[in-house]
DNA sequence: CGTGCCGGGGC
DNA sequence: GCCCCGGCACG
């Protein structure tokens, strides 16, 4: 891709170009090229990118372009232009504007043209401080798309799939993730670029890139933010974290109603509210993204469950939470307890809270436990709590008095569970004990 | 009460 | 260092 201010040629944008003329039938996720720096990954059909994306390129033909953030993040972060935007053309005739219609509150950024009409910078980009970046209509024919092209795309949405969980800025468990489930539901038929390698890894900038975007987050980004939650009436979509358990709450006035698969939040919302038959279920199907919102809730019961990292999931799965990946542990408040404890962040907190007075306690535990003194090995007991409710903040409790108990008096070292040379042998074998048992020292043999 | 093990002492 | 034992804590 040729960017019209500096004269030179930018990878970066070849990849968003490749990737977004790859993913034509896919999902409109698909088109984040970097969705790390995205403030958003929910795009709903009123969505800006997504919707125009999604509801215009499935033919290819269109000559919509759109611009993004992100997009205007990532080159200005590579080419030092602040403010650049970037914008995507397809090639073909144009049929867009009724996507733009539907759209008017986009239309400051997006720009729809003739298809005809050359490699030029579209007026829209003259109101803004950066300069746009183009594509002649004759290179983004798909069919001449050339095949190492498509292999630099197909390695860049590959490297942009690999598992990322660790940008703390994305780690807002409140914030609604990205939707998955109902989205893919409809492009399965997307190959290589679907929706479950978009969304399982929102990364497709190569991960040396985001701690760039994390520190100093362009105004942008915050505005976007900031029109994504006034204009959509949701907060912005971040990251998932490991262990969440979503729900979709049903945002219809006075409903509230709250179900665990965005297809069935879809089909309560449509059949419901929209009364909606099953024939709009296809062309209609963005519309109850409107009316729900995801609602993440640590689940304690199950840990993060692993789905399959292909290219379609099914639609009647369950959003497929972030792959976890060795480099990204759970959180370390809670790693250390979360087997024999398994805890969520919400009841963590109530802990501390309903018991301030103990908060100490708790706050010990979770350091002994991740880090145990050489001097003392004294370890939480194995036993593990069968509900993770109530039954840990006493749990908590109990276990914090313990440490204090242990750590106000002279360590001594916890029984053992393991049979020991006495329970082996017997005692009319003492012989065969080891040393430190005979001497009625901690067993050598049979160590914990 | 049985068991594990620490602390202490004798040799 | 080897060996033994009192005594405590835990289950």
């Amino acid at each position: 891709m040729f960017c019209q201010l500096c004269k030179t040629t930018n990878i970066l944008n070849i990849k968003s170009v490749l990737i977004f003329y790859s993913e034509s039938n896919s999902t409109e996720e698909n088109n984040i090229t970097d969705s790390d720096m995205l403030p958003k990954t929910r795009l709903g059909k009123r969505s800006p990118l997504g919707a125009l994306v999604s509801a215009t390129c499935p033919t290819g033909e269109t000559g919509i372009t759109v611009t993004t953030a992100a997009g205007q993040q990532a080159i200005s972060r590579v080419k030092g232009h602040p403010g650049l935007k970037v914008y995507f053309q397809c090639g073909g005739g144009g049929e867009s504007s009724g996507a733009a219609d539907q759209l008017d509150f986009m239309q400051s950024e997006v720009s729809t043209w003739p298809s005809s009409r050359p490699s030029a910078v579209p007026p829209s980009c003259s109101r803004s401080v950066s300069s746009c970046i183009d594509v002649p209509r004759s290179q983004r024919r798909p069919e001449e798309v050339d095949v190492d092209e498509l292999m630099a795309a197909m390695v860049l949405s590959s490297l942009s799939c690999s598992p990322r969980l660790h940008s703390p800025t994305h780690t807002d468990p409140t914030a609604p993730p990205m939707d998955c489930g109902g989205e893919l539901s409809d492009s399965g038929s997307s190959g290589y670029w679907s929706v479950g390698l978009a969304n399982s890894s929102p990364a497709p900038s190569p991960p040396n890139a985001e701690p760039d975007a994390s520190p100093a987050t362009p105004s942008d980004e915050g505005l976007d933010m900031e029109l994504e939650q006034v204009l959509f009436d949701e907060p912005a979509p971040r990251k998932r974290k490991n262990f969440v358990k979503v729900a979709y709450r049903c945002m219809w006035p006075s409903c509230g109603k709250v179900l665990t698969s965005v297809v069935g939040i879809k089909r309560h919302i449509r059949t419901t509210h929209l009364c909606r038959g099953s024939e709009h279920e296809r062309c209609s199907r963005s519309e109850e993204d409107f009316y729900y919102t995801e609602v993440n809730q640590w689940d304690p019961q199950s840990p993060p469950h692993t789905l399959p990292f292909g290219p379609a999931s099914p639609p009647s799965s369950p959003p497929s939470t972030p792959h976890p990946s060795p480099s990204s542990p759970p959180p370390p408040a809670c790693s250390a307890l979360s087997r024999s404890a398994p805890s969520s962040s919400g009841s963590f907190m109530q802990v501390q809270s309903e018991h301030s007075y103990q908060a100490p306690a708790v706050g010990h535990v979770m350091s002994a436990a991740a880090s145990n003194t050489p001097t003392c090995r004294w370890m939480p007991p194995p036993t593990s709590c069968p509900t993770p409710g109530l039954a840990f903040r006493v749990r908590s409790v109990s276990v914090g008095e313990q440490w204090l108990q242990h750590h106000s008096a002279p360590c001594r070292r916890i029984r053992g569970e393991a049979k020991k040379c006495r329970k082996v042998y017997g005692i009319e074998h003492r012989d065969q004990w080891c040393t430190a048992c005979r001497w009625k020292k901690a067993c050598q043999r049979f160590l914990d």
